[in-house]
DNA sequence: TCGAAGGTTGACGCTGCGTCAGGGTCAAGC
DNA sequence: GCTTGACCCTGACGCAGCGTCAACCTTCGA
């Protein structure tokens, strides 16, 4: 006659396991002695190394009293699904290590290594992080919902930044948004080199559904002088950030 | 201004994912407006996007602050760290497949090959299916303590069925807890041959720590019947099942 | 003005035990 | 007979990451 303690130890699993097993009814509660301590037999010894064998085999407790029972086709049948379900969540942590992988090389929201790659030309211009960080917020948002969609927008933005004058109102706003007090002049030269971009060409416009609403907040949750910017634009009868159109 | 709703179809999560993450403090809880709803900014899709991206790579909730605010020299370190607990439970799990293969090979409980084929021999000699459960239990029990030993006494145990007294041991014990009510003279047939096979040579001791007692009490707990035959064996001088010793 | 759709807090459920609290029991040595 | 240490008992919370009621209030469109 056995412990609880031996019973475990034989079958190498706690105390707290054994216990737990009897509350879920997977193994029976078995006679007590005088002072109360269960007192187990040989035949539990296998039960409880059945049990294990199976649950370290990655079956959930809850289906292994059902295996136990089976037949050879009904077990059969259960270790096939057993076994995808194991399968299926490989596959998912092998798909998560490629995942942490790219976002070790890219920043901590993985963006298709084509916004990458815009945003890296950003930099090299010279467009402060403070913009770019911006930037990088806005095509994270566009990319979790139209992941597929943005790569093809990438190459137009590119090609927008052989202008030198749309290259010339990132560097300055840039300065202003570096600089602690940018003077007026700045913003006034800001507000007129966009202007002047709006007025010779529209923006190729991407798509209907597009949440420029969602965009423009977070431009203007950039600070007081996004918003003071947006003001003035506004003034000259534009309005919007991501997608200006004419007002008044 | 958002609402929860409208937040959680953005980041592609349930609104139930939002709340849990403001409990836990993951993302900061918004303003609230007049009627109580809560109101998001840009930002805070953009937050949350994040938090997913992470969360979606297998890092567990707790980690993902601590990413989000690390240097980048701390998010490589970091990232290396949930590799390897990936790496990890995909390893435990790729074992766990082989495990539950052996198992839709063999039986329930995973024996090493070499007793499996054992058993096969006795099945192939006649030996009942009874009698073969209560010899599989017994090797799952010594197999469970002692893996490695176990393969090793496997051929000197084939060996000895080559005593052909020995497998009509076994056939007659068959035939005993096969029939419903086998009468004395094949009891004593049994106990007859058993005893004149211990007379003649020591069995082979593997170990002294190996559990006889609990391979004997696995025995006893066949049944009545395996009691009245240790019972006819004490009378003739021998105690124990699976290490028979003289007494008297 | 009404109903549908969306929001609120609060709480339990799931898996497989670990761990703590607050005890009783057994065997051995003094 | 007493202490000590190793066991055993029940009961209950905790863990991760939400799903899923319940019971109620708000907003919006017809």
């Amino acid at each position: 006659m056995l412990t609880i303690g031996r019973l475990a130890a034989y079958a190498g699993v706690t105390i707290r396991t054994v216990r737990h097993y009897h509350q879920v009814g997977l193994l029976p509660e078995p006679e007590r002695d005088a002072s109360g301590y269960r007192r187990y037999g040989a035949g539990d010894v296998v039960a409880l190394i059945k049990i294990r064998t199976l649950a370290d085999a990655g079956v959930p407790l809850s289906e292994i009293d059902g295996l136990l029972r089976a037949g050879p086709a009904g077990f059969a049948e259960a270790v096939q699904r057993i076994d995808a379900r194991l399968a299926g969540e490989i596959a998912r942590r092998q798909t998560s290590r490629e995942q942490i992988a790219r976002l070790a090389a890219g920043d901590v929201a993985s963006l298709p290594p084509e916004v990458i790659d815009y945003l890296r030309r950003l930099r090299e211009l010279g467009v402060s992080e403070r913009i770019l960080a911006g930037e990088r917020d806005g095509w994270i948002i566009m990319a979790a919902r139209w992941p597929d969609e943005v790569v093809t927008w990438i190459p137009a933005k590119i090609a927008q930044l052989q202008d030198p004058r749309l290259v010339r109102l990132y560097l300055l706003m840039s300065e202003a948004v570096d600089d602690g007090a940018p003077d007026d002049s700045l913003l006034t030269g800001i507000v007129d080199l966009l202007a002047a971009l709006l007025a010779e060409a529209e923006w190729t416009d991407p798509g209907e559904d597009l949440p420029f609403d969602l965009l423009d907040a977070l431009a203007d949750e950039a600070g007081p002088r996004a918003e003071r910017l947006r003001q003035m634009m506004r003034e000259r009868g534009w309005d919007g950030w991501t997608r200006q159109r004419r007002v008044s």
